[in-house]
DNA sequence: AATTAATACTAAAACGTTTGCCAAAAATAA
DNA sequence: TTATTTTTGGCAAACGTTTTAGTATTAATT
């Protein structure tokens, strides 16, 4: 493979000189970068970014990690990172982490080794002290949905917002009485904001005569469907989950069990993973903009990287509801 | 952060030796070591694999070219190969082609200007023609279900034996006896060899007085949903799907058409997606091993890196035919 | 015409490693 | 003892870039 040498060489002229012409920088005189120019194409050169990083520091490198690429939800934001950092020219380095803190903590370490420029993480089991070996390597991060550290920009949905969004659907739109909100566990920030979220809006539309009753259990499928029978034994009307896994789960039992949705009982999800539209009684949910979410971490980690000074920022995306028919006809 | 000079100067010793020590290199007595080792520890060093990749030609730098990292399939497939190339030490530089030939191609550049050693190659638009970049600059490349080159190694799923073993449960334990294969494009060697299974079955277990028809749709959900019409004008007591989405495609036109799956209509798919088991009624279909591809794909791509002079080789994963209830009780 | 300023380019050092070659020292053999 | 081999570790070059400093050469300003 051809180098700068060799078209320094070729040229007549020192390889400082292929340096800058190649990098568009100015010193160079027209007909010698012009020539440069064509005999580096007629040899096909390719600059060698991993020798070019020795010397620059910016290796080109940016790491994404994920706690599990095969989550719906993830490889949605990984895809909106990686459409903008292909557009810049930078390479991905993919970290599956398989919800596991110590294969993140080794990521961690092997991205500092690689001299990554910055980090895009996503993360539900580092802590705080993890990240200290981006900072004392200078590596910048950006934080989605979890805001690991002060230190660095965060990009996250507005989870509030959305649970009042759907809330104030459920209880105007489909009048809904009996309301089970069927969460998460109780220390997660997304159930807190969520629960938070459905709770205020029915005190805001001082609907005191709706009942609401909360009940937590394991966020996915299983959890959902495992916990339908509980749920029923509240004679809800309409159950509102932490996310769209859970809300599959209470279909499918209701399903199996000859609970006709919605008439029966209504669904509401959170998150418009695919299959939510995709059921037999498409799902009522709130859309959560993963592609764009991972697209607005990687544009935020990108600036930082170029103007070194910009301080850290929360970028929160504001959910949007979408009404299908798993709570009764669209308006 | 502390490099092999620092070392050298701490210890007394030429970097070479310190060099030598910490890659566990011989010509080094075991007293210099030790204290090598030592400082290196207490300075944190770490080595810069980027610039030892300069005069080892070694970046440790493993390409993954997916066409889409949020198809499940994909997805599997990835956390398999990333689960190997992690424990080994080598780093994933993730491509999601977004199904795009030109962006593939870009990324092929990438990938041989970033000096990856290997590439896993998943790809449904590269021609072999694309390949050649690779051979170029010597880069290894494993393909994955599609068999891209002769000139390298393709991990793949049987698929003639998958349908074969189908298509003989759907006749001798279901007892079909009109069969629609809902197929992809003809041109797609997955259809092809699914295909083939799943008529030659048929004729080795004599039973010429099965009807079986083909068609051909979109291989994906609303694929399957809008064929379903046209589908049920065979008269079908059973429906061969090239892929789990399509028959999921076909299940929920049967659920708002009133149609009673399996009573009706049997529904058999293939892949083993993780929403097959959680339909309503779980799907009959043949189980594809992604992870394991993914290992395997990892794993001979990392022995022809560790020997050059390995021949590609193909290896073929068989498939496993999963029970459900789409097609009636099971056994 | 003399000075200054700008331009085009070269030489060499640097980035952080690895490695081929060599010399000194130590160990072994005669 | 001497001769031979082996072990240990130093030196310097190399990998492919970028960048600093410096030198001619040319152009612009007095």
């Amino acid at each position: 493979m051809a180098n700068i040498k060799d078209i320094a060489k070729l040229c007549g002229v020192n390889p400082a000189t292929v340096s800058r012409a190649l990098n568009g920088q100015k010193g160079v005189s027209e007909n010698v970068r012009e020539s440069i120019v064509k005999t580096a194409r007629k040899l096909g050169y390719k600059k060698n970014p991993l020798a070019a990083s020795l010397i620059t520091r910016r290796s080109g490198l940016i790491g994404l990690v994920v706690p599990d690429i095969t989550n719906p939800y993830y490889a949605r934001v990984a895809k909106g990172v990686s459409s903008v950092l292909e557009k810049r020219g930078y390479a991905i380095f993919l970290c599956d982490c398989d919800r596991d803190r110590n294969l993140e903590n080794r990521y961690f370490e092997m991205l500092s080794n690689y001299r990554v420029e910055g980090v895009i993480l996503i993360s539900v089991t580092a802590q705080e002290s993890d990240l200290e070996i981006f900072a004392r390597n200078d590596i910048k991060v950006v934080c989605v949905d979890n805001p690991i550290s002060k230190e660095y920009s965060t990009v996250f949905n507005d989870n509030y917002q959305g649970a009042c969004d759907i809330t104030e659907h459920l209880v105007c739109n489909v009048g809904v009485k009996r309301l089970v909100a069927m969460m998460g566990t109780s220390e997660a920030t997304t159930t807190q904001q969520r629960l938070r979220g459905c709770m205020d809006t029915l005190e805001r539309l001082g609907r005191s005569d709706i009942l609401v009753s909360t009940m937590n259990v394991i966020a996915n499928y299983k959890g959902g469907y495992e916990n339908t029978e509980k749920l029923l034994s509240f004679k809800p009307d309409c159950v509102f989950t932490i996310n769209d896994s859970v809300a599959l789960g209470v279909f499918n039992y209701c399903q199996h069990h000859g609970i006709n949705v919605p008439r029966e009982l209504k669904i509401a999800g959170y998150d418009d993973i695919d299959d939510a539209s995709l059921l037999s009684v498409p799902l009522t949910t709130v859309h959560q903009c993963k592609y764009v979410l991972g697209q607005k971490a990687a544009t935020q980690l990108l600036s930082e990287l170029e103007n070194p000074h910009t301080m850290p920022i929360k970028i929160e995306l504001l959910p949007k509801l979408v009404v299908r028919e798993s709570c009764g006809e669209k308006l």
